[in-house]
DNA sequence: CTCCTATAGCTTTTT
DNA sequence: GCTATAGGAG
């Protein structure tokens, strides 16, 4: 039995407790929020709703893992497995292969489709641009992408492109073609049973909104719905909630504008502002005590996020000591700006004992990681990068896994080409021309083209043929094993398709790190079969794996390692994190704020959001740091100070 | 068809 | 500093 009263503060447990209709939860920078809502969760389970009925979404596979962990602890381990716990994507994405065949009218998709990522989705786009004879300067991969991404989180499906704001826009910037593009792109993934990541959230609300029974289905089955960082929904993901919480409004929404960083990516500030405007009976509650960081880091960020205009007010305050004042620093170059911050670590780690799992090294942009590391590295003090390129975005990890998702849906066509000729065996860049236009003039996938020799005997010299053949009985080798245990399938597939083969013998140094990672990833499948049997799910596939790994995207593979490590990453991908020592650094103006996305004013008033997010990780010490120099781009570039530290309060500050 | 080299172009943040 | 692409030689 849990003691709510006692291990909550009052606000805390008003907002656990809180079960008769809507509740938005406005939650500061280290008030409790995660708390909040693992005893929510526990404490919706003790009161009857059964845990499969419960849902709990968050953002990012972080959060989520967090959050299931949390409530492990509070709950027996299989209520808390019941739960209905995870990003929107992987949720909607499970449901949606539930689905999706039921509805082959408007969604032509089967339960297996594919899931793209950005990589993917951008070469599609590539293609087509080439295929419309677009120049391909003006329709970049990125640009075409963005348009189709926003008209997705808008709710804009192709037929609505034309009518729509973003036409007209597009017509403005000489870009008018993103309609004819978006529509290609369209049927090219659908053609390939692909989604990508937009799509797990249009086709959910398109689903629940043509068929108002499968609607309702969800809408009672889910009695209750709780939803983290609320401030970093987007439209589409606020209409879906509407659809699944229309009638019950049993919803508890989560976050706090104050840290809203992901206008980027589509999120409303707005869905958090008007969240009363959506769910009339709302209750509020604020969380205002930070249990986080000292007086000083709650007044410094206090006195940053001041200068915004649009906001909530709230009024965070600490009842935790003084604590020291955040300190500045500024190096000629960015060599002497990681080199103080190397030496501030290597002092404290010797005379005060700090561990290196204290620091944390916070930054604006991934490539000013670069110095901290080499700075790390020379010093010999451990450290691990968070983001950046993560290990499933390499080029050898994305081999194997296309090799899996040809197996598992050999329509994928972005796969396919990855791996017709990797390693390289005798089907070149000519031959795939020749099958791509086959496919495109007889509206064909890729593989249906290559499965039908005939169709294309007279093109290709009949060397290529048989190389074609033998490829082909490869992969149906491998899909009529598909029963298999998921590890010895995909170790068959990776000797058999020679990866192994070609990196484990190669005597380059990079190529032999590659099979090493190769290998990793191997044990990771091996882990992922041996922990889901042992959950008594029976025989684990190569199809449920990859089901599994196509939305991990970043830190979720944790390295087990107890040796004590300082950690670099992104401010973004701080979000949720605390550390006792905090190093903002590249504090330079243009980098951060970054001069990039200023292309309207709420971006300034982002990127003053982001700096509150940073200062807010600090539970002790916080030290801020820039360079009058850095090298970039081959040569080295002139920076000013960050306009964004003169709007921290003097009496918070101290100059080194 | 493959392998090698030169060069251009780009580096905001994530699912 | 890194990657994606183009062009050339074998």
């Amino acid at each position: 039995m849990i003691d709510y009263r006692k291990e909550l503060s009052e606000v805390q447990y008003k907002a656990v407790t809180y079960t008769d209709g809507p509740e938005l939860v406005i939650a500061g920078a280290g008030s409790g929020k995660t708390r909040v809502l693992t005893y929510k969760v526990a404490y919706l389970i003790e009161k009857g709703i059964p845990s499969n009925q419960i849902l709990a979404l968050t953002f990012t596979n972080k959060a989520a893992n967090e959050m299931k962990e949390r409530v492990g602890r509070l709950v027996s381990r299989e209520q808390s497995h019941k739960v209905v716990m995870g990003t929107f994507h992987s949720i909607f994405a499970r449901i949606l292969r539930n689905e999706v065949e039921l509805y082959k009218g408007i969604l032509p998709y089967t339960g297996k489709f594919t899931i793209y990522d950005t990589d993917d989705s951008e070469s599609a786009i590539k293609k087509i641009v080439k295929e419309m004879c677009l120049d391909p300067k003006v329709y970049t991969p990125s640009t075409v992408l963005g348009r189709i991404s926003k008209a997705k989180n808008n709710m804009i499906t192709p037929d609505l492109y034309p009518q729509s704001s973003l036409y007209e826009a597009d017509v403005e910037r000489n870009i008018g073609m993103v309609y004819e593009i978006y529509k290609k792109y369209k049927f090219s993934l659908i053609a390939s049973n692909a989604m990508d990541f937009d799509d797990l959230l249009l086709n959910m609300w398109l689903i629940f909104k043509n068929n108002e029974k499968i609607r309702q289905r969800y809408a009672r089955h889910f009695k209750y719905c709780l939803v983290d960082e609320y401030q970093d929904t987007n439209l589409i993901q606020k209409e879906i909630l509407l659809q699944l919480t229309k009638e019950n409004q049993m919803i508890c929404a989560v976050g706090d504008d104050a840290q809203s960083i992901y206008a980027f990516r589509g999120a409303i500030i707005r869905n958090i502002l008007n969240f009363r405007e959506d769910y009339p009976e709302t209750v509020t509650y604020k969380l205002e005590e930070n249990y986080r960081s000292t007086k000083t880091i709650v007044g410094a960020a206090n006195s940053i996020i001041q200068k915004n205009t649009r906001q909530i007010f709230k009024n965070l305050y600490s009842n935790n000591s003084k604590g020291e004042r955040i300190e500045l620093f500024r190096g000629d170059t960015d060599r002497s700006e990681s080199r103080f911050v190397i030496d501030r670590i290597k002092e404290e780690n010797v005379y005060r004992k700090r561990s290196y799992n204290d620091f944390a090294v916070l930054y604006r942009q991934n490539w000013l990681s670069r110095s901290f590391e080499d700075a790390l590295r020379r010093e010999h003090i451990p450290y691990r990068i968070f983001g950046g390129m993560s290990f499933y975005q390499r080029k050898e990890i994305k081999d194997l896994l296309s090799y899996f998702r040809v197996v598992v849906n050999p329509s994928d066509e972005q796969a396919l080409r990855r791996i017709i000729n990797y390693p390289t065996r005798g089907i070149g860049d000519s031959t795939l021309q020749k099958i791509t236009e086959l496919s495109i003039s007889s509206e064909k996938t890729l593989w249906d083209i290559f499965s039908h020799p005939r169709l294309y005997m007279n093109l290709v010299p009949k060397k290529t043929l048989g190389k074609i053949t033998d490829f082909l009985h490869l992969v149906r080798g491998w899909q009529s094993q598909l029963n298999q245990d998921a590890y010895s399938l995909a170790t068959r597939i990776c000797w058999e398709s020679g990866i192994s083969k070609l990196l484990s013998t190669s005597s380059k140094e990079e190529e032999l790190e590659k099979y090493e990672n190769v290998q990793e990833l191997l044990a990771g499948i091996k882990a992922f079969v041996d922990d889901r049997q042992k959950e008594g799910d029976g025989n684990i596939s190569l199809d449920d794996y990859i089901r599994e790994v196509s939305l991990l995207t970043d830190a979720d593979k944790e390295k087990e390692d107890n040796t004590p490590y300082v950690k670099l990453m992104t401010i973004h991908a701080s979000k949720g994190l605390e550390f006792p020592y905090v190093f903002i650094v590249g504090m330079d103006e243009d980098v951060f704020p970054c001069r990039q996305s200023f292309d309207s004013i709420s971006s300034m008033e982002e990127e003053r959001r982001l700096f509150y997010v940073a200062v807010t990780r600090t539970k002790q010490r916080c030290v801020i740091t820039g360079a009058d120099t850095r090298f970039r781009n081959g040569s080295f570039s002139p920076f000013e100070p960050s306009s964004f530290i003169k709007d921290i309060d003097r009496q918070y500050i101290e100059r080194v």
